[in-house]
DNA sequence: CTGAAAGCGCTAACAC
DNA sequence: GTGTTAGCGCTTTCAG
């Protein structure tokens, strides 16, 4: 293993100036940092990970807790881990995985044995139990979503409350009348994930105050789940016109069970879906949808915490406005018994 | 931040002796491994890890090297993931997760820089360009996957080849005469993606060896493409009655074509897929399957990473054997002008 | 503009 | 069974 002291014999110069070469934190004559970097490259110079975070008490890694739990849609995770590694790459910095069922206690190992100098958080709940032990934490930490009380930590999320809410009035400005919202999975009510909650409020706010009929259900991935819930929804509200639906996995077989009951997309019912927009799109009719932009959330989550670590401070939370994409899949109301 | 030394004061003892106690490299007396794991506890000590990683030349970090490409299927890539953390904390091992995208560089970055001491690589392709490189790593990688010549290094693989031809013999056995695989978008195949090729071949070797027509195409994942490529399959193939299919995404569009064009599931093509069980399992029918046994997959990579590392030789390469769980989009082939 | 040297916190000889 | 101490390779004062 080649080492500073190895470069700096060979440029004939202090293992501090080579050191301060690399870095670029005190000036260099030309001369000298024409010799040291052709040293650094003869010798295939790599600086050691490990001393250099010992001595600078920094790691350059980041931490990224992920869930792994079957109810989440994977893809759109998977947008998020790749956004966020691109961009801590762009900021010279690595990212440690994590799985969020190491619970808490993780965050703290990872941190506290300055394994990693940030972090960020993702599949936040309401009441996180994990809010507290960041806060406590001696580094930043940035949550993707937002927590009932963020108590100073730092957040970023698509104002999902607003998402609720444009996909409602999307379907009252076609003239619908009855509309209800497709949700995630039950377990994913249960414990509070925030977006799921918020988009909740958002769709039963709007809906009361378009003055249309909104109810809304949770609902499994499974075919038969599907159809029963649909089926059930039918049953209840028959004059139902308009279905918002945030679960991305059940959109093709909904599609399915829709065809199968005899219902067309968007002429006896308008859909408009919250999920990525080549999700929207592959599906025929393609979707109206408002997109979850994964790429610019975790892209973002990842600026604030390097400004955190510059020691810039920055806004407790960043909500993005959702924006609809109107496609084939949502219609002006006609009345069926009329067609 | 409470260092090694403060505990070994508040406990009386040498660092070395605390370092002991830790590592359990070697004996301590009941007692004094009693005072010191009280001292470690009562300061809420934590070994910082950039310096255990200097002084021992171990990061305890392992490099998992996922591809982001959109035609690969996510959710398995993502349990390959999951079980690859899951199986390094087991070892007290972490995970630093890099995308394909840096490329050769990017594994020699990590490596080099000591950043990791080990690498797992997935989505490996015939003749990997990664393969020289990681040879020539001052230390252990595991590719799941195996490329033409693994040269030295360890490969984990389902055996494709198997798998490709489990299914021909599958259908063969049920009656069919005239079988389709129905494969991956052409870009896995362009590049040489080393599973998709293999598949390729057994299914070839065993329409071949059974005596039944056996055709190959790509499918791209969009309804149209699917569309498309079937109705080109049936159109050129009338008499085809058995589709394997290696393409999870395209699944569910699938059915719905094949019911589009009039064929029945099973009763007038029987389908097999290659796919995750939980995925098989949520169509309707359920689809026959040979299942991807990803957690199995990445346990085992991480358990041939930590005895090499811990200086065991492992197999150069471990083929796990494929296996066919019958379902329901299966049957016995009967003659359609027949019925 | 550059060098010398003191750590960073831990591990692992070496010594007893 | 335990203590002493020399590094691990780098960053960053402090000096000049």
């Amino acid at each position: 293993m080649v080492t500073i002291a190895d470069v700096a014999r060979h440029a004939g110069v202090a293992t501090s100036t080579v050191s301060y070469v690399l870095s670029g934190k005190r000036t260099i004559s030309p001369d000298t940092r024409e010799r040291v970097q052709r040293s650094v490259r003869a010798l295939g110079y790599r600086p050691n990970a490990s001393a250099r975070a010992l001595a600078s008490q920094r790691s350059n890694v980041v931490a990224l807790v992920i869930p792994l739990r079957t109810d989440m849609h994977v893809p759109v995770l998977m947008q998020f881990a790749a956004a966020i590694v691109t961009a801590a790459r762009r900021f010279d910095h690595d990212v440690l995985l994590l799985t969020a069922d190491e619970g808490p206690a993780g965050l703290e190992r990872v941190a506290q044995s300055s394994l990693v100098d940030a972090l960020v958080v993702m599949d936040v709940e309401l009441q996180d139990e994990r809010v507290p032990v960041l806060r406590d934490l001696p580094m930043p930490s940035v949550l993707i979503g937002h927590p009932e009380e963020a108590g100073g930590l730092t957040c970023v999320d698509l104002d999902f409350v607003a998402a609720g809410a444009l996909c409602v009035d999307h379907l009252a400005d076609l003239g619908h009348r009855s509309v209800a919202l497709l949700g995630t999975p039950s377990t994913v009510y249960e414990r509070q994930t925030a977006f799921a909650e918020r988009t909740l409020t958002g769709f039963a706010e709007a809906a009361a105050r378009r003055g249309v009929v909104g109810v809304e259900t949770p609902c499994e991935h499974t075919f038969d789940a599907i159809l029963e819930t649909v089926g059930q929804l039918l049953h209840d509200h028959p004059d139902l016109t308009g279905l918002v639906v945030q679960n991305e996995p059940i959109i093709g077989p909904l599609l399915d069970v829709l065809r199968r009951l005899g219902r067309r997309v968007p002429e006896d019912m308008s859909l408009v879906a919250i999920c990525a927009d080549d999700v929207a799109e592959r599906h025929v009719p393609q979707l109206s949808s408002v997109t979850i932009p994964a790429e610019q959330m975790g892209t973002l989550a990842v600026e604030s915490l390097i400004a955190k670590l510059a020691g810039s401070t920055v806004p407790e939370l960043t909500l993005l406005p959702p924006t609809l994409t109107a496609r084939g899949s949502s219609g002006p109301y006609s009345d069926r018994t009329t067609a």
